[in-house]
DNA sequence: TCTATATATCGAGATTTATAGATACATTTA
DNA sequence: TAAATGTATCTATAAATCTCGATATATAGA
């Protein structure tokens, strides 16, 4: 962990609705319904449950994902037409440890 | 500490510089000078040491700092004319258990 | 008190971000 | 293969941030 890659990751979470979704990942299970499909959150909470309850557009909720699944603070994982995302705990740890 | 105030914080951490400010005063005896009338760090570092490392206007170093003393990841400090900053471990702490 | 020094605040232009709608792409199912 | 569904990307506008120079404020010393 540097400077440049820490400052990625504050951007990600210099953003309310980020922020937010990030906490509710902690506990998929007390903020999600379990997906028709599969019935587990091992791989986490696909993009419409985050969309409806984040109430932002598709767009915008798919655009977050995204730039916090490309900094590393989200892990996606993809099941047929559904794009899974939970939290990557490892770098969350590593940038607690680069803060302190 | 709540989604909001975690979110204040990280728009300070969403900025390079204010990243590395925030680095070097893990250490402030191996990024700055003693300052020339206190002869410790106990208290943090100067404005102006700060902003010749940093190598912004004097401006922009005081407007960082002051917004990262706001949201409590910095420790003001002043004696005479001179502020002196040092970071705010406890705050710090309270942020990494948040996000973890 | 006048001046020099350190810091804070104001105003502004350039850049980035927030967020949406439209559309494209991928996958499943009829 | 065509339609439906879930997600990603493109384009655009409003808002926020970055950063500076200018100026104001506070303090110390002559």
């Amino acid at each position: 962990m540097d400077v440049k890659l820490a400052t990625e990751i504050g951007k990600c979470l210099s953003n309310h609705p980020r922020v937010q979704i990030l906490e509710w990942l902690k506990k998929p299970d007390q903020h999600f319904p379990p997906h028709e499909t599969i019935r587990h959150f091992n791989d986490g909470v696909c993009v419409t449950y985050i969309q409806e309850k984040a109430g932002l557009s598709q767009s915008t909720i798919s655009t977050y994902l995204s730039s916090m699944e490309k900094c590393g603070l989200l892990i996606m994982t993809r099941h047929g037409k559904w794009s899974y995302f939970k939290r990557n705990e490892e770098l969350i740890k590593q940038y607690t440890m680069f803060l302190l």
